[in-house]
DNA sequence: CATGCATACTCGTATAGACGAGTGGGCAAG
DNA sequence: CTTGCCCACTCGTCTATACGAGTATGCATG
C-alpha cells in the first residue's frame, strides 16, 4: 500500500465540517476510487491518529460513518476492512412459472447450481400455529395455519429466512404439511389438491433489520433487509398461501417484467 | 410520562453484553412495547446517565444503535425522539398502464391528490448527455442520451428522485425535450411517435444511501433506499426509455402483481 | 404588551486515558 | 520440527471532561 499522505490528504480547520466527518469523506472516496479495494484492510485506528492528529475516538466515530454506510466492516484484532460486495441472486419475476416446476429439486437449489454456489436450506420448521392478524387479512379470516419457516444459505452466508403460511383446512394432512413436499414444492402441491394457481401478489419494502434479523442472517452492520410479502391466489379467488421473506439486501436483485397493458 | 426506572430496567453487570448494547435494548424494547410512543421524546442523555449510572458516550454509543436501526432521531437541542413512521405511497405493477395515462396530470399527482397529501415535483432538469456504460447497456449501445431529472415530494417532504433517459434519435426535438411533456407523460408521447409500448423491465435493489442521497432526500439515518431501475420496450422490442429511481425507503411499498402463467 | 436577552437544557464534537479481548507472528522450549 | 507461550498490534468498551451550538422558556426591560 502507498503511504498514508499519498492517499489521504489533511484536515481543513477553516471547514465547519466536522473532523470526524472529514476523515470518513477522504476515507470514502479513497475507497470509491479504488484506492483501498474490496477485501482490503484500512489503515489502523492508530496509524490514522498519528496521521491526522486527532484522538481515537473521532477516528473511530469516522469508522462508524462508513460502517452505517455499508461501506466497510470491522474485525476484532484484524483490522478494518472494505466490505467485499457479494455476488447477487437474481430473482426473475418468472421464478414461480409452471415451467420451472416440473423438476424435483427447489429452484433456490437448481438456481444455485447453475450459478456455481453452493446453496444449502436449514433449520427447517413446520407446525401449525396460531395466524397474526396480518397473516390472518391476507389468508381472508383464518385462525390457524400450517407455518412453513426455512432459512436459505449460499456457500455457507445466509441469505434470506422465509416462512410460508397455509390454511389448515388445505394443507393439513397432506404432503404440504412434511418437512419435504415433494418435487415442484408445496405450489405443485397445493395444484394438485385442485387449486390451481392463478396469479401472485407481492409487497416489497425495505428497512433496517430488527436484531434478530441480524443474528438470523448474520448480517453486516450497514445492510438493509429486503422484506417481500408474496400471497397466491387459485382460481376460484382464493388467497391459499402467504410467503414472508426477509432477504439479505445486498444478495439480492429482483427483477420483474410488467405488461404495458 | 412515568418515572424511568418504571420504563427502564437495571442493567446486568454479570452479563458479558455491553453496557450500552444493554441500554440499547431496554430503549428498544420499550419503543416496540410502545412505552415511548412515535414521535415522542425519549429520555435525555443526562437522564439516562443518571438513571444507569454511565458516562455520557456510553448512552450516546445506546442512542447511536438504534439511529442505526432507524428507530429514532436526534434534533439538536431537542432531544432525541421516536421516529414516526410516515405515511406510505403504494406503487403498484398497473401503474404505467395505458388506462392510467388518459388524464392530464402525472401518476404522481393523482395519487397524491388522492390520498390527501399534497405533492411537488422540483429540480427538473432537461438535458441531453453522455450515456453511462451502464445506461448505454440498457438501451442498446447508444452513445449520448437525453436525460429527465425530477424530484418528487410529498407534503414537502422528498421521497424520490428518478432520472429518465432516452435515445437521442427518438426524443431530440420533440415535447419529450420539453420540461412539460404533456398529459399523460412520455409514455403517451412515445406511443405518439409510434413507439407502442410493449412491456416494462424492472430491476430493484436495496442500499443504504451515498451521502448525496442522504442530502437530496433528506434521509435520517438508518433509512435505507430502494433503488429502481425501468426498462421501457417498445413491441419493435427496443429498449426506449431508462428510469432510474431512488426512493426512500421508509416512504414506499411496492407492489407486483404476477401472473401463475 | 412586546421585545430581547439571560439561562438552562438539549445534543454535537473532541480530547486523553484506561483496560479488555481477539489475532497473528516470532521465539523458545521440548 | 512441533508445540506452546509471549508480545505486539488490532479493535471493543468505558470513563471523565471540556467546550460549542441549537432550542425553548421565562423574566426583565423598554
Amino acid at each position: 500500500m502507498a503511504s498514508l499522505p499519498s492517499i489521504l490528504g489533511g484536515l481543513d480547520p477553516t471547514s465547519d465540517r466536522a473532523v470526524f466527518r472529514q476523515i470518513a469523506d477522504q476515507l470514502r472516496e479513497a475507497i470509491d476510487r479504488g484506492r483501498f479495494k474490496e477485501g482490503e484492510k484500512l489503515p489502523s485506528e492508530a496509524e490514522l491518529v498519528e496521521h491526522y492528529g486527532v484522538s481515537r475516538m473521532t477516528v473511530r466515530n469516522s469508522f462508524s460513518i462508513l460502517q452505517g454506510e455499508g461501506l466497510v466492516h470491522a474485525e476484532h484484532g484484524r483490522g478494518v476492512f472494505v466490505r467485499p460486495r457479494p455476488p447477487v441472486r437474481r430473482l426473475a419475476s418468472d421464478r414461480f412459472a409452471r415451467r420451472h416446476r416440473e423438476q424435483g429439486k427447489s429452484a433456490f437449489i437448481v438456481e444455485a447450481d447453475a450459478a456455481g454456489s453452493h446453496p444449502t436450506v436449514d433449520s427447517l420448521e413446520v407446525k401449525e400455529e396460531k395466524a397474526s392478524q396480518d397473516i390472518s387479512t391476507r389468508l381472508g379470516s383464518v385462525r390457524r395455519v400450517l407455518a412453513r419457516r426455512r432459512r436459505y444459505l449460499l456457500d455457507g452466508r445466509p441469505v434470506e429466512f422465509a416462512t410460508s403460511y397455509l390454511p389448515l383446512d388445505i394443507a393439513r394432512g397432506t404432503q404440504i404439511a412434511e418437512p419435504n413436499p415433494g418435487p415442484g414444492g408445496i405450489y405443485a402441491r397445493l395444484e394438485e389438491l385442485g387449486h390451481q394457481l392463478d396469479h401472485f401478489e407481492e409487497e416489497i419494502r425495505a428497512r433496517m433489520p430488527s436484531p434478530s434479523e441480524v443474528k438470523t442472517l448474520q448480517l453486516a452492520s450497514g445492510v438493509p433487509v429486503i422484506h417481500l410479502i408474496r400471497t397466491a391466489f387459485d382460481t376460484a379467488g382464493r388467497a391459499v398461501e402467504v410467503c414472508d421473506t426477509v432477504m439479505a439486501a445486498d444478495a439480492y436483485v429482483l427483477s420483474y417484467q410488467l405488461p404495458a397493458t
